[in-house]
DNA sequence: GCCAACGTTGGC
DNA sequence: GCCAACGTTGGC
């Protein structure tokens, strides 16, 4: 099984909107590594659900349900999509600024790679996010 | 609102 | 194939 986070803006879709839905097809994505993570994706991967912006942070935990398959929202290129469904809401937000913080942390692709909006996280990245999450701060 | 980091485009 | 110009992302 492997792990990864997804960004997106939660003015655009949020992890409200995705709880709402139930599922949601990840659609949009227009950059070719990112695309190829999509693809690399496995039904029953857990993804980090981050948001950029105002308050940019890790939020909850989703689950790959649907491996990829091409992306109807494209007008032209080879973009793919994959579906998830929300797993659980993080016990505790986990904001960018305290993955800055942790020493353990540093080598994420996320600090690593600003812009990537979808990326794989290794596995004790994984379960320190975690535990950091069910921690009071 | 600014700006750095990247990705993409297009001229040569 | 190089590189400048431009556009976008996203933190601050």
């Amino acid at each position: 099984m492997n792990y990864w986070l997804v960004k997106t803006e939660p003015e655009t879709f949020s992890w409200e909107d995705l709880e709402t839905k139930g599922s949601s097809m990840w659609d949009g994505v227009r950059n070719y590594q990112a695309r190829n993570n999509l693809r690399k994706m496995k039904t029953g991967d857990i993804l980090f659900f981050y948001h950029s912006g105002k308050k940019p942070g890790i939020v909850g935990l989703a689950e790959v349900i649907k491996e990829y398959y091409p992306d109807p929202t494209a007008k032209e290129g080879d973009w793919s999509v994959v579906d998830v469904k929300p797993l659980q809401k993080l016990k505790r937000f986990i904001s960018l600024a305290e993955i800055k913080q942790t020493p353990e942390l540093q080598n994420m692709v996320l600090l690593q790679s600003m812009r990537l909006s979808v990326q794989p996280v290794r596995s004790e990245e994984f379960s320190l996010i975690q535990k950091l999450a069910l921690q009071d701060q």
